[in-house]
RNA sequence: CCAGACGGCUGGGCGGUCGCGGCUCUCGCAGGAGGGUCGAGGAAAGUCCGGGCUCCACGGCGACAAGGCGGCGGGCAACACCCGCCGGGAGCGAUCCCAGGGACAGCGCCACAGAAAGCAAACCGCCCCUCUCGAGGGGCAAGGGUGAAAGGGUGGGGUAAGAGCCCACCGGGCGUCCGGCAACGGGGGCCGCAUGGCAAGCCCCGCCUGGAGCAAGACCGAAUAGGGGCCGCGCGCCCGUUUCCCCCGGAAACGGGCAGGAUCGUCGCCGGUCCGAGCGGUCCGGGUGCGUCGCGAGAACCGGUCCGCGAGGAUCGGUCCAGAGGAAUGACCGUCACGUCUCUUCCGAGACGUCACAGAACCCGGCUUACAGGUCGUCUGGCCCA
């Protein structure tokens, strides 16, 4: 499991299918390159709250990556986790049950599509509505 | 004990499990693995001042412009900061507040109200005289009213009524003496004393001041690039040498000189540097934009002694204390402490919560702003007891 860091990676997962639950956006796009490695990136806007709120918000969403992405995560995937509103001050077992029900909702979307689906070329199809 | 003033400190402690960043050691061909160690704040914040550091510009004199500062003395690398003192104001007091130089250099402003807002004037009035009895002439500025502010204040004498017109005290101005390094304070003398406020409107006086900032800047690499558009000023003269044209004459190249231009905040004088057929400015395009350094042992922190009212200084001993990339500190458990609630005669038991402001980005000294709760010290006023 990687950082993502890049900003084109960020603008291409934000293209890609997301849940949205709780105290979290998770955003989940397959790469198509044949490689199993896992990225995962945050994100906190200023719209939450200052330097404070936003990096404690970034280190609980860390924590919770760590602990369900090796389980819940599909290999040759990127994640992108956005911090909301309550991402600082959710319950750590609500917060963990948000992710956790996230990343088991995108997982089972992205299986329900064949491996050798036509949109294997590179256009990600209009996103399955992220409301 | 109550009320209050001022100045500090703290910002949960300990242990454990899993993770993160830097450095380092060991193992490994390598990806990496394991161990050790260190790892946010008093404001890290706002980026408001003062510096260090870096690059650019760097000459002198005079005048000017722009910006800043403003009681006095001290501290400091420096400051708009800090300390002490002075003056004014508020408070019973501890204590707090003050852009605290100049209003006879000049300009300007003083809303509303009021008769009148800066030079004296007179609305209601007061007093005297005249007559046609409600008007005219003259004197006055004490009383009324307005206002932030109305031409020193209070009392007495004086007068037709009044008035520093005269007197006492207070206030003010000008010399003088004494104390103090000084700001300033005190004493005594003289002057009856109209010459308002705002300088945080412009201004005057004194003092200080180059510009940009770590995306500063340096090193190593790479490079197909080293080009174009527009604008401004220019595309001169003289001398020498060489070459070319058959000569006169001329052209080109090189070297020197002069005028000229650019630049050093502006102007003037002297001066320096550069350009001399290009130079300067600006915009567009192409390449690079990666890595390393800068980057933390310092105006550092802790403790002692001495000097000083204090800010602080001197000296001795000890310590090494984050540093990186859009950027590392999180999650959980136990226990202690604290707070609230419930039960209980007490001992105690249980539940819940731990929460304020807030995250280093080159580094220091300050200022300002934000801050739940806890805690300490000094002092003031009041009450009670001895």
């Amino acid at each position: 499991m990687e950082r993502l860091r890049r900003r084109p990676d960020f603008l291409q997962a934000a293209r890609a299918p997301s849940k949205a639950q709780g105290g979290v956006v998770v955003q989940m796009r397959p790469r198509h390159d044949d490689h199993p490695l896992i990225r995962v990136g945050f994100t906190a806007t200023k719209k939450i709250g200052g330097a404070v709120v936003r990096n404690r918000a970034k280190r609980r969403l860390r924590e919770a990556a760590r602990a369900l992405i090796p389980e819940l995560g599909r290999p040759g995937c990127d994640y992108v986790l956005i911090a909301r509103g309550g991402t600082a001050t959710r319950a750590w077992p609500r917060l963990i049950d948000d992710v956790r029900s996230a990343l088991i909702s995108l997982a089972a979307a992205h299986d329900r599509l064949p491996p050798a689906s036509p949109l294997s070329g590179d256009e990600p199809r209009a996103a399955p509505s992220s409301s």
